[in-house]
DNA sequence: ATACACTTTCCATCCGACTGGAATGTCAAG
DNA sequence: CTTGACATTCCAGTCGGATGGAAAGTGTAT
């Protein structure tokens, strides 16, 4: 299967898979005669894999180290295992904290959405500002989650 | 109450608050005589209100245009509610691809886990690997959700 | 007075993850 | 034999989201 194949069929632009392969996520693939890329049902498996273990969060990174460990024995076991049970608490954290601000979310939708479109006039103010605004004074005290929504390394506590 | 203060009660770093100020997700606090920001209450809760909201995996910017509305009419109310009722939408879909591949960790790791650990000891390949890979193989055929983990753009369907 | 923690501004830099674009090559169809 | 879609490499740029560090001011405690 050729790169553009590959792309469609696991919605990763080709550019994005070579660049995979830069960074050493998916294995240089054969090549056809030509210098094309080759693909197998194995580059297909774990480009999938790759974006599901993304889509919970691991980095790049953290997904290398799962998958690139030919060769590593015991050791990388333990790290993997480890690496996978602190991203599973990490990932039960989040999941938590997800359903919670969606609560809040849905409750600011819906009182929204309760005001009488006319009484939204204001062209000073608009009244969806206030929901806001209250709901988040009713999300206070909270344990701030270290479990990063995606990004860079955790917020330093000033 | 000081920048430091506001960063302990809120875990985002001082830097990280003058930032929001600067890119306009954090209105400019009144200042001491001395010229130290003094944020009120409101700013700790609107702090909070931008870290939850993040979390859901709404941008900076969108967060901002929730928030940034002062003077802005009705549009801008449907504008908001669109906003949320798409993003509750992209996180429902999140949520439920998040629960879907926290099970194929788990499987993962409890596979890996009970397998004898001087199995492990194989220098050449380390048998979490193929676990991985195979449960990479029965994640197929998914739809690609567009609800990015997070970050930059949907990704291209090449 | 001096040390020290905290604050200010300003500007540069980093990071992860792509993305764009130029210049070039391959190949099947018209 | 050119057109067009697809492929290649390579390098630079973007974007979101911060972070680092210098130089300078503030405030309190000893």
């Amino acid at each position: 299967m050729r790169i553009g194949e590959l792309a469609q069929q696991t919605g990763v632009s080709t550019k994005t898979i070579r660049y995979y392969e830069d960074i050493g996520l998916l294995p240089p693939p054969e090549r056809e005669p030509n210098g094309y890329r080759d693909y197998d049902q194995g580059a297909l498996d774990r480009l999938r894999f790759i974006r599901d273990a993304q889509a919970t969060g691991l980095t790049l990174t953290e997904i290398a180290s799962i998958l690139d460990l030919r060769g590593k024995g015991v050791a990388t076991c333990h790290h993997v295992l480890n690496l996978l049970e602190r991203h599973l608490e990490d990932l039960d954290r989040h999941i938590a904290k997800l359903k919670e601000t969606r609560k809040q979310l849905v409750a600011i939708t819906q009182r929204a959405r309760s005001l009488n479109p006319a009484d939204c006039t204001d062209p000073i103010r608009c009244q969806t500002i206030s929901l806001v605004e209250n709901a988040s004074v009713s999300a206070k005290e909270e344990e701030h989650v270290h479990a990063a929504p995606h990004g860079h390394k955790d917020h330093i506590h000033a």
